[in-house]
DNA sequence: ACCTGAACACCGTTCAAGT
DNA sequence: ACCTGAACACCGTTCAAGT
């Protein structure tokens, strides 16, 4: 066996499949999942690839069509969990129909912890992601709401539309969350009433998941606060206006 | 006159003040405000300042403290715009008062477009930022809540609280919202739904603020939304545990 | 005490070339 | 058609030095 064949024996282990757009893509989402968004370069994605940098560039035009298609890559999973983006038929119960989509597109973002920051910083929405908000409006629209309406209701849901909602970093209460004394006395000093309102909820729930807040009981409690006053709004809305 | 007398009036010319923490981060926030945050850079800052790169270190730790510092500097301004971070006395008209102070702070977000992207970016709060939301937990105290049901309203709220709502970038609808016909045709074939709700919104109003809507309306809306559910929310809980 | 210069280890991307 | 090498114009930051 020559040296030539070896090497291009070695090359063909490290690089099995070929370079296209898909593996680019899905090896541009493992590695945000693993490393967080900031891992994710163009020169550190083409090394996991065992390619040169500039390789790339025939796939993908730039880096924002990377973070493009990996947004989309996260909504085609929605679809998948969600088992597809079908609408319900009309008059169905919208409110549990809907809260399920929404449930499960967060499940999703739980696993792709970076993509809510990503979608952030785009600008439109990708194919995908579109049809997952068509899919919600065609919800709406099945519950009887009117299209002025249902515009209101996605302003009104925001970002929790997506199954996610801005939760200011990770620690939500300072530094004096970890609960160093001296800290705890200088934050009362300053902030009585947040530091009141932490001591409770600490006492009155002290193994709670995540620091001192559940995060799943929070999203569901605010999103249903939400869809409760959409339906009350609908209700309003149709006795203004009976078919 | 000689010529180093000369220089060094030239630059007292170019550098009035001397540098100080306050001077970099108001200057960091001109930055942000006149180019966007990406404008926003250590060499650049420098320059605006008419002083090398490594001054800069002198004052600032490293650049994750200019952005907790302008977060801060964000934050005093709300403080003057609500004529400080005062709570009403007990029994006051505690959804009137919050209300006034979260569409001030969203004022103050208005003018900083940057704002809300740099404080998702930041772990825990500045202090400024903490004397804000104490603020907020001490007007739901104020009206008769629950430190828990308080935790919960903020959850609820979430970067609502701040005078913002994640809103993903500016072009709501995507590409074809600027209203090109055959992208129009093609949005109908894969977002039907999506489509139908964007012709009749735009029939209704069509010369809408910003686009196809109006952004302080719906921003008002999901508030309220909100903040009615909250209030239904204490009545349901004081209910249950009268004084 | 306050500011600087040179250098380092990174970025994304262009352009002309290889096979 | 697909991949590469060298180079460019940027980053934030360290370190040793100047005044």
């Amino acid at each position: 066996m020559s040296s030539t064949t070896e090497r291009s024996a070695e090359r063909s282990a490290e690089r099995r499949t070929p370079l296209t757009r898909e593996r680019v893509l899905q090896t541009a989402v493992d590695l945000a999942d693993s490393g967080g968004i900031d891992a994710l370069t163009i020169r550190r994605l083409a090394e996991q690839l065992g390619v040169e940098p500039m390789s790339l560039y025939y796939h993908v035009p730039n880096k924002e069509a990377i973070l493009d298609g990996i947004v989309d890559l996260v909504f085609a999973e929605v679809e998948g969990a969600t088992g597809g983006f079908d609408v319900p038929d009309a008059d169905a119960a919208w409110q549990a129909a809907l809260r399920t989509r929404i449930l499960a597109a967060r499940g999703v973002m739980l696993r792709h912890p970076w993509a809510p920051g990503v979608m952030d910083s785009r600008n439109g929405l990708g194919i995908t992601t579109a049809r997952y908000v068509d899919s919600v409006v065609g919800t709406l629209r099945s519950g009887g709401f009117s299209y002025d309406l249902i515009h209101h209701s996605m302003h009104a849901l925001g970002s929790r539309m997506f199954g996610f909602s801005q939760e200011l970093g990770e620690e939500d209460g300072g530094d004096a969350a970890s609960g160093d004394s001296e800290e705890l006395q200088q934050m009362a000093a300053q902030v009585p009433h947040l530091a009141a309102m932490l001591s409770v909820v600490r006492h009155d729930d002290p193994d709670s998941t995540l620091g001192w807040c559940d995060d799943q009981f929070e999203f569901e409690f605010g999103l249903d606060l939400l869809l409760d006053g959409l339906e009350r709004a609908r209700q309003r809305e149709s006795r203004r206006n009976p078919q």
